[in-house]
RNA sequence: GCGGAUGUGGCGGAAUGGCAGACGCGCUAGCUUCAGGUGCUAGUGUUCGCAAGGACGUGGGGGUUCAAGUCCCCCCAUCCGCACCA
């Protein structure tokens, strides 16, 4: 009979779907085990071939585990609010969540075309307002917590949309959607204060076992540094307080520089002379847009405030103050304190404004040719009163502490990470479920009252305004106060599509609950999710925002751990044929469906696999998927060349030992593509030395995680017991993984010369003897002399002659 | 600029400091075939040599070691983040 895949794989998900093998229980003998794939966006275009390559690679660790005796979860579901399919609902006038049905049906039929082992009586979707009532539970219960607040934010705003958008819509400073000038403007918007929780999302990643890589990013995102606030007294008397990591370069602050959109500016408007010329500069800088902002090598621009001076503390010397845009507003506090002798880019502004220069640190060049900026020992402060002649690192501890006895300064610790913008102006996200009152403010709506859905609308577009398209439903906005039963307007921005991505792990452990967003015994049970897989683009997003809000859920009792995920893992890119990102514009997208009609997805799921090393970006090759299917024509017809026998044979014995510690060691460290070229060369062997019933069905258990369907279809054709997908996993005797005749590598000099077989515990002096009845160790050591003799047993002789 | 990663045949990629190139693709030759495709067999790092055999070889240069793709130092290239973060 011929291998037919189709036949094949629609027979064997069927009966998987009938027998509901794949679902999990809550509780139970079983050890729990809950592998997670980041759940998709179901997209207009269909599932890309990128998704199958996480969801193939945790689908052989769940089928494994499961085969391994554990009570496995493994789930799926739709993270499905969101601008593309907002943006398709406004074009074609259907509604968003008509769309979003259309397409998770779509991505549904083709993820079980894949035989993905998911348990599928799970599944979840954001838009779903019994999966949003927690969303918006969870949200209220930041805001009871004071984490989430509004505030007047600079925001990006497309000139042509007229309306807000996100950071990740902004592409090279211009609107993603019509190519427009996208510039800055200030709007209220709901935070959420993910700041507070910097440091616990630093300390905690020491307990969890994360790529390093992401670790790494999240550290740098968070971007922890220590320094120290200095006040400064103005000649005004106003004081004026910046943050400096390099403290004991007080003495060297030659000048002042505030953000443009510092508050000092209008504070001290009167006292400026040239305030028009400060604030005509900051509004040329919120003019900018992003693109001009990101350029390189900008030139540093100011003004001087003409009327208002600062003093420096340490010396009571009078110095300038600029307006600058290279100083944020949104870091430290706006201001710092310029040391141009230590700071490149105060340097380059001093140089092109005229400032002083002063070195506090010598050990550098010149500092009137360039900023010396080494913070180690080869720095020692000079013009510095007490701190003369100390090292950098000890006159920082020494400055701070004399800034703290004298009142005017003390250590501090600065992030770069910024609170959360959680509004949006959209309609397809969750309603933000609050309501403002003029007489008690923002105020929740009850949690009996949630979920607070989406009203119908007879249009997405936004609003000339920039509001909401919510915000025209006057119906639906004016409502009265939870409060004190007065008017009241409904809050019309909604959530980001972050938000419903935050906590759906949580959801799959419990997910038709309505009572709590999972229970108590369910989060108790299965928490935490002991191997995450998911994109490398989601390290600071994604990731960061769900540590957080789990944290949260901790911090309030809900969740019994710290943190949500034991393991982090993530997959390399899939790249065009030519080694370029897929997308439709280069025209080198592959489509899925197309190689699970041709090949198989079989063939599909051990090509993903085999394509390299699972952590790295590979490009598709359509000749090597061939291989893959070849592979497994072979498997299929070597079922007619097996013979009797129920335990291995002894010229397999060793192969099956080794390949069975192989494949499963390589299973659980995402190494699928050397677990299959294991299964190659067992198959190889096979087809060369003959095979019988006991080795074939083992072979088919071994890659029944890689390939589902063909492995079911042969071990029934075999007449193996039961379904080979919850059949238990071979085990093996390390001591039987060793030939008991190995092959030795015998070099001269480190040089190879021949091969030498032997028992696996001969002794050394045998090896070295031999080696030296070799012909070709004889001639190589003739008439020299025998310096040292290594023997590395099983391995390599080396002879180092003279 | 800062941070991270990567660099191995024609290609994707393997190698606890111990025979570099497993496995697959491709290619070459032969068999099968009217032919194409499939399948099977053998070969396939470079180079010198008729051959036996030798030399060279993991981005480049040094070093440690009996032995280095692997460890250490310096340099180069590519990719990915972040980017005036004081």
């Amino acid at each position: 009979m011929k291998y037919d895949h189709k036949l094949v794989e629609k027979k064997w998900q069927d009966i998987w779907d009938e027998a509901h093998c794949f679902e999990a229980e809550n509780g139970g003998e079983k050890q729990k085990f809950y592998a997670l794939v980041e759940f998709p966006y179901p997209s207009g275009q269909g599932l890309h071939v990128g998704h199958p390559r996480s969801y193939t690679a945790l689908d052989i660790v769940a089928r494994k585990k499961r085969m391994q005796g554990y009570n496995v979860l493994y789930p799926m579901g739709w993270d499905a609010f969101g601008l593309p399919t907002e943006n398709f609902a406004i074009k074609n006038h259907i509604h968003p969540a008509e769309v979003t049905k259309k397409n998770v049906a779509r991505f549904k039929s083709q993820l079980k075309s894949l035989g993905l082992s998911f348990d599928w009586s799970r599944e979840i979707n954001t838009t779903d307002p019994n999966y949003y009532k927690w969303t918006q539970w969870i949200f209220l219960q930041l805001f009871k917590k004071g984490l989430a607040y509004k505030k007047e934010m600079s925001v990006n705003w497309c000139t042509s949309c007229k309306c807000v958008l996100a950071n990740e819509e902004v592409v090279n400073g211009v609107c993603e959607r019509c190519g427009s000038e996208v510039v800055h403007k200030t709007k209220s918007q709901w935070m959420l204060a993910i700041t507070k929780y910097a440091q616990r999302l630093i300390d905690d990643l020491d307990d969890v076992d994360f790529i390093e890589r992401v670790k790494v990013q999240q550290r740098n995102w968070i971007g922890r540094s220590t320094g120290a606030e200095v006040d400064f007294k103005t000649t005004e008397g106003d004081t004026l307080t910046v943050y400096t990591t390099r403290p004991d370069t007080l003495f060297g602050a030659t000048y002042m520089v505030i953000s443009p959109e510092h508050p000092a500016v209008e504070k001290w408007a009167d006292k400026l002379k040239n305030i028009d010329a400060v604030r005509a500069y900051r509004e040329e800088a919120a003019r900018k847009s992003d693109f001009e902002r990101t350029e390189l090598n900008k030139d540093k621009t100011g003004v001087q405030l003409d009327g208002v001076s600062a003093i420096n503390p340490v010396n009571g010397r009078e110095i300038p103050i600029f307006v600058s845009d290279y100083v944020l507003m949104g870091y430290g506090t706006g201001a710092i304190m310029a040391v141009p002798a230590h700071d490149d880019r105060d340097w380059e502004f001093a140089k092109k404004f005229g400032c002083e220069i002063i070195e506090v640190v010598s050990g550098g060049e010149d500092v009137q040719k360039a900023a010396f900026t080494a913070k180690d020992e080869t720095g020692i402060l000079v013009n510095s009163d007490f701190l003369n002649g100390k090292t950098v690192k000890d006159a920082i501890p020494a400055m701070i502490a004399w800034l703290e006895e004298k009142g005017i300064g003390r250590a501090k610790v600065q992030y770069k990470l910024r609170d959360w913008v959680f509004s949006r102006q959209r309609y397809w996200g969750e309603p933000i479920p609050l309501v403002y009152c003029e007489k008690c403010g923002w105020v929740p709506i009850p949690e009996d009252q949630l979920p607070l859905t989406l009203p119908d609308v007879e249009s997405y577009e936004p609003t000339e305004n920039g509001e909401s398209p919510l915000a025209k439903m006057t119906d639906w906005v004016n409502t009265t106060c939870p409060c004190c039963g007065g008017p009241a307007k409904r809050e019309t921005d909604t959530m980001p599509q972050w938000a419903g991505s935050s906590w759906y792990f949580l959801r799959y452990m419990d997910p038709h609950n309505d009572k709590a967003l999972a229970s108590k015994e369910a989060l108790a049970y299965w928490s935490p999710v002991d191997w995450y897989n998911g994109g490398m683009e989601h390290t600071t997003l994604h990731l960061l925002y769900s540590r957080f809000w789990h944290k949260f859920l901790y911090d309030i009792g809900v969740v019994p751990t710290k943190e949500p995920y034991a393991k982090r893992t993530s997959h390399g890119m899939i790249l065009g044929e030519n080694g370029e990102k897929m997308s439709k514009s280069r025209g080198n997208v592959v489509n899925p469906d197309e190689i699970v009609d041709t090949y198989g997805a079989d063939t599909m799921r051990l090509y993903e696999m085999f394509i390299g090393d699972f952590e790295k970006a590979a490009p598709w090759s359509p000749k090597s998927i061939k291989g893959c299917r070849r592979f497994l024509e072979r498997v299929w017809g070597l079922a007619e060349k097996v013979q009797e026998g129920d335990a291995y044979s002894k010229q397999h014995e060793v192969l099956m030992h080794r390949t069975i510690k192989k494949v499963g060691e390589d299973a659980d460290n995402l190494k699928a593509n050397t677990a299959i070229a294991a299964l190659m060369t067992m198959l190889n062997e096979f087809y060369d030395k003959g095979v019988n019933k006991a080795e074939y069905m083992t072979f088919l258990t071994l890659l029944n995680p890689f390939a589902p369907h063909i492995t079911e279809e042969l071990w029934q054709q075999m007449g193996g017991e039961g379904l080979l997908s919850i059949a238990p996993w071979p085990t093996y005797d390390e001591a039987k993984t060793v030939e008991d005749t190995v092959e030795m590598a015998v070099q001269v000099n480190g040089k190879l010369k021949c091969t030498i077989k032997l028992p696996v515990d001969c002794d050394k002096q045998t090896a070295i003897d031999t080696a030296l009845a070799e012909e070709k160790v004889k001639n190589a050591v003739a008439g020299k002399e025998m310096v040292k003799q290594i023997v590395v047993p099983g391995k390599i002789v080396n002879l180092v002659v003279r």
